[in-house]
DNA sequence: CGTGCGATGTCAGGGTCTGTCATCACCATA
DNA sequence: TATGGTGATGACAGACCCTGACATCGCACG
C-alpha cells in the first residue's frame, strides 16, 4: 500500500461536510473541497465518482446489517416479520451519539435537490439488497419487492422521526412503533 | 403567444428519445438533440432545466389522477382503501396503446443510472402529492406517509409487470392483483 | 407603419468530470 | 547503498453541462 498521508478519503468527507454546511452545497466547488483537504481536484475524483458521492459512503454496512437480520429471522415467520428482523438488526447503527452528526448531514442533504436525488438512489439500492435477501428466504418476487419497499418506507419514516425526536427515544423503539403503524393501515381510520 | 414553429417542446422530447435509443443517453449531447430539433442548445435549456428532464414531463397529470381518486374515495374507508382508489384512478393512464411507447422510454431510463435517479425523484414527488391528498382525507402523518409509500410501491411494481406482461392484461387488473399481494405480506409465507 | 412582446440566437464563462502522462514516496531486493 | 517496481498523486487538456447577459427576429396590435 502507498504510504502517503493516510485518511485522505476521510479527510475529504469531513472537509466536504463542513464546507457544505457553511457555504451550501452548490456554492462549494470540488476545487474548494480538494484545496481544504490539501489535495488536487483530480485526486478527489479518484476517491469519489461524484461531487455528491462524498456524502454517501458506507451504506454497505447498513445493507449488510439488513441482510444479516433477514438471514437470522426465525423460520416460519411471515414475510413482513422477516423484513422486520432486518430492520431491527439495522437499527443498531443509529445510536444516540451519532444523532447529532446525522442531523447535520441530513440538513445538508435536504437543502439541495441533487443530494435528495442521490439519497433516493442509495435507498433504492438498499431496497434491492433487502429484496434479494428476502428471496433467499424463499419469498417470491412480487412479494419480495413489495415487502422490501414497505420495510424501507418504515426505515425512512423512522429515521425522520428519530432526527426530529426531542425525547431521546431509541431508534429501535421508534422503528417498532412505526412498524405497528404500518400494520394498521388496513384498519378503519382512527379519529 | 409567440408564433414560431409550434411544438418545439414536443419536438425536442421526441427527438431526444429517438437519439437516446439509437446512440445511448450518455453519448447523446444536448447540442445533438437541439440540432436535430433545429434549435439552439440554449433553447433546449429554456424548455427543460436539465438534460434528463426532457424524458420526465407530464407527470403532473398522473399526480392529479392520484389526488382525484383519493378525493373521490368513499368516506369511512380504511387508509389503504383510500390510497387504492387513487391507484385505480391513475391506472386509466396506462392504456394498451401506450404500452409500446412506455416500454421504449423505460428501456432508456433503465440504461443509465442518472436517469434512474431522476425517475426515483419523480416517484418521490408523486408520493408526496399522494400523502398530501391522504392528509386532506384526515389521515395523520406517520400513516399518511407510510400509506403513500406503500401505494407507490404497488404502482411501481404494477408498472414493471405491465411492461413485462405478454398476455395483454390491463394495468388496472394487474394493479388490483398487486395490491392484494401486498395485503398478504403479513400472512404466513406461501409455498 | 411603428411599437411592444415573447421566443430565439449568440456569446462568454464557470463548474463537473475524464483521459493521459509525468512525478514522487515507499518498499523489496541485491 | 543502489536499483527497480508499485501505487498514489500532480499537472494539463478537453469535452460537456448549465447559466447569465444582450441582441435579434417574427408576430400582434393600434
Amino acid at each position: 500500500m502507498g504510504r502517503w498521508a493516510p485518511g485522505t478519503r476521510e479527510r475529504l468527507q469531513q472537509v466536504a461536510l463542513e464546507l457544505f454546511r457553511r457555504d451550501g452545497y452548490d456554492a462549494t466547488t470540488v476545487a474548494d473541497i480538494a484545496g481544504a483537504a490539501e489535495v488536487t481536484e483530480r485526486t478527489f475524483y479518484r476517491y469519489f465518482t461524484d461531487k455528491r458521492e462524498v456524502l454517501f459512503d458506507g451504506q454497505d454496512q447498513l445493507g449488510a446489517a439488513f441482510v444479516d437480520g433477514v438471514a437470522g429471522a426465525p423460520t416460519g415467520a411471515t414475510p413482513m416479520e422477516i423484513a422486520a428482523a432486518g430492520l431491527d438488526h439495522a437499527g443498531a447503527f443509529f445510536t444516540a451519539e451519532r444523532r447529532a452528526w446525522s442531523r447535520g448531514r441530513q440538513a445538508v442533504i435536504e437543502s439541495d435537490p441533487a443530494l435528495r436525488e442521490r439519497e433516493l438512489l442509495k435507498l433504492a439500492a438498499l431496497a434491492d439488497r433487502l429484496a434479494d435477501a428476502l428471496r433467499d428466504r424463499g419469498i417470491t418476487d412480487p412479494q419480495a419487492r413489495l415487502c422490501a419497499d414497505a420495510a424501507l418506507s418504515v426505515f425512512r419514516t423512522t429515521f425522520a422521526r428519530w432526527l426530529a425526536d426531542g425525547e431521546g427515544r431509541s431508534f429501535g423503539d421508534l422503528q417498532r412503533e412505526t412498524l405497528s403503524t404500518l400494520q394498521s393501515l388496513s384498519a378503519p381510520n382512527q379519529t
